[in-house]
DNA sequence: GCGGGAAGTAACTATTTGGTTACTTTCCGG
DNA sequence: CCGGAAAGTAACCAAATAGTTACTTCCCGC
């Protein structure tokens, strides 16, 4: 009976729920498209708890992004080279499919309010990874005479269009990218690709 | 004096400047967050107009996207093999940057609406991409491990991270797409990426 | 055990916004 | 040259929606 009867008045999981369904809804919908009342409904719990929170609709919009973009998104835990990078850096975005969106809401809606949310966090993360892959250049693993920060935008775009363009995925395989079959025969694909980059360096590697 | 006074009752005229100023608003807001009292007023038509020549809000979107994305599309001529085919593939899309976002809020807004505008023809145009990137490969010039669908996709990705996720582009490198010296380090960077796939191929290439 | 503030609710509003109605003006084929 | 249909206009409307006001309920430090 003491077991801690856990519903009135919980701020914090309020607060959650409200940055849960907030996710969810604004990942599909984008801010224009998201409704503040279904966003309190889907969370449970009333709208005015979303203003007592989070001040606006963008407000909450900031939070999501904050939340979602900054701490343990798909690319916090980049730092891989080896032929199988390319082919988990998509498994890790496919399985989070609201990031994907989020980052194309972000590049359409905020396109140049600056600072992004979270921007030094994510700077550095992004950061990191660069220098993992100048590393893996110097030991020539990876071609040297591409640029590094380059070069991790572009494993960034190979991962990320058919997530981002389902259309042209399926325009062009005929399969869309949240069929399990497509991300098997892509998955074959990306070790490829990224054993052709790999074999593309020019001298002897390392020993 | 008998100069055609061009300028009351024409309907065409009329037609095409509420497309230009519905693409132009429709690429920077998305379909939710385009008004359509602004594209009347910037199309210096009333919103009547829309309405008698395209019914709703989606009817002019989805003709936006038709005339758009089916036509004279910067992907309907890329034929290209070669290593400059990267390089100029991207000088294309960033000459017309209403085209990427417009791509984008497709995939957002009309994520699983199916058929997508114009389907057929954009398919057409898109396997006939993949039929040069095929003979390429029996020609040898192009790893022939590689699906060539996929290839297409991967190469389009590449050439359109930037320009899609010009956030990602500012974290990594500093510099905006817009920004001219973007591009021609992008540039030097992709005829390098290009250089190393093709180099990839195993055997001797052709004669 | 009480009082003040935070958590929570519900009903309301001011505005915005797709979409329409009702009307006038121009064009053009017969 | 005229009559009907298309082009165009302006004022209007109902629904939706972000944000508030005004209120009640609960928690917890003192």
């Amino acid at each position: 009976m003491a077991v801690a009867r856990r519903a009135v008045r919980d701020p914090e999981r309020t607060q959650r729920r409200i940055l849960d369904a907030a996710r969810r809804i604004f990942a599909t919908r984008g801010i224009d498209g998201a409704r503040v009342d279904a966003i309190a409904a889907r969370a449970g719990t009333n709208k005015r708890m979303i203003y007592h929170y989070f001040g606006s609709k963008d407000g909450l919009f900031r939070a999501v992004l904050r939340q979602r973009l900054a701490d343990r998104t798909p690319t916090s835990t980049p730092a891989r080279v080896g032929p199988e990078r390319l082919a988990d850096l998509q498994d890790r975005l496919a399985s989070e499919p609201d990031y994907v969106r989020l980052l194309m809401w972000e590049a359409l809606e905020r396109g140049r309010r600056r600072p992004l949310e979270e921007e030094e966090a994510r700077r550095a993360v992004l950061a990191e990874w660069v220098d993992v892959v100048r590393a893996a250049q110097a030991d020539g693993d990876l071609p040297a005479d591409l640029d590094p920060a380059q070069l991790v935008l572009t494993e960034l775009g190979v991962a990320l269009v058919p997530l981002a363009f389902p259309q042209l995925a399926r325009l062009l395989t005929g399969r869309v990218p949240d069929d399990p079959e497509f991300l098997a025969e892509r998955r074959t694909f990306l070790l490829r690709l990224a054993a052709a980059i790999d074999r593309a360096v020019p001298a002897g590697g390392r020993a």
